[in-house]
DNA sequence: ATGTCCCTCGACGAGGGA
């Protein structure tokens, strides 16, 4: 089972690319992240006449994330990270499929960081490890996937050094995702991939993709259960490269049937 | 500080966010 995360940047404004990617690599379940659509204006028919269910929670202007399955039905279990009932912005949404709990996410980006945006993000990250530790002890195959906006390491930057004072790889912040992880999950592509540089965004800036200058902050966390199911994964760059794309690229993985 | 691209409002570009 091939599951992928996608930050779309735009999911009407990307709705060509989208299609495309879906159709050329045809993964069972896909999380999309920032829509930039209020729910309806999510191309619910788009997508379901290129083969894929969907569940979305949308937002106007900004956020916005999806679960979207082929062949494949979708409970949604929630659509709220708890912990903060002032938080309205539509950044979570989680269900099961196929056996597996999905949660999809886009984590704040915190600049400018530190400021009041910076504290929602790192407020944002002690609400989802207290989540993703009630979701441990559930002992079930669980998937946390989406943007986290967070470098872990300095291999995951093209220039460590000049990311030091940015929310995306402050201290705080990797030390938010090293706890994270610590509790028991698996960063999948890093687990894949030990030593080599692993790009999932690049900026629209300054020929950022073609210098490669880029940053790895679309992860996929996988429970114990799944940790042995991990058979591959990868990032499809070229999609960075086409026509009206996104600033990041789909990254994916395969899990073994049980 | 810059660069680019998305969105919205609602004007014929500007501003916010990333």
């Amino acid at each position: 089972m091939k599951i992928a995360t996608y930050n779309v940047n735009g999911v009407n404004g990307r709705l060509p690319v989208l299609l495309r990617w879906l159709q050329e690599t045809t993964p069972d379940i896909v999380c999309l992240q920032e829509l930039k659509a209020p729910g309806e204006k999510f191309p619910e028919e788009a997508i379901r006449d290129a083969g894929y269910n969907a569940i979305w929670h949308g937002q106007k202007s900004w956020n916005g994330v999806a679960i979207l399955t082929r062949n494949l039905p979708i409970e949604e279990v929630g659509r709220v990270l708890p912990g903060d009932p002032e938080d309205v912005q539509s950044r979570y949404i989680e269900a099961n499929v196929n056996g597996i709990r999905i949660a999809c996410l886009y984590l704040p980006n915190g600049n400018p960081a530190p400021g009041p945006k910076f504290d929602y993000k790192l407020g944002w990250f002690k609400r989802l490890a207290a989540h993703t530790q009630t979701l441990l002890a559930m002992d079930v195959p669980v998937v946390i996937t989406g943007d986290f906006n967070v470098m872990p390491t300095e291999l995951d930057v093209y220039k460590p050094e000049r990311w030091l004072d940015d929310a995306l790889f402050r201290p705080e912040v990797r030390a938010a995702f090293r706890e994270l992880v610590a509790q028991g999950w698996t960063d999948a592509i890093r687990k894949l991939y030990p030593d080599e540089k692993i790009y999932t965004f690049w900026d629209y800036f300054r020929n950022a993709y073609g210098r490669d200058a880029g940053l790895r902050i679309d992860h996929f966390l996988l429970s114990p259960h799944l940790e042995g199911r991990l058979t591959a994964g990868g990032v499809d760059r070229y999609v960075r490269g086409w026509e009206k794309t996104s600033d990041h690229a789909p990254v994916w993985i395969e899990i073994s049937e049980s």
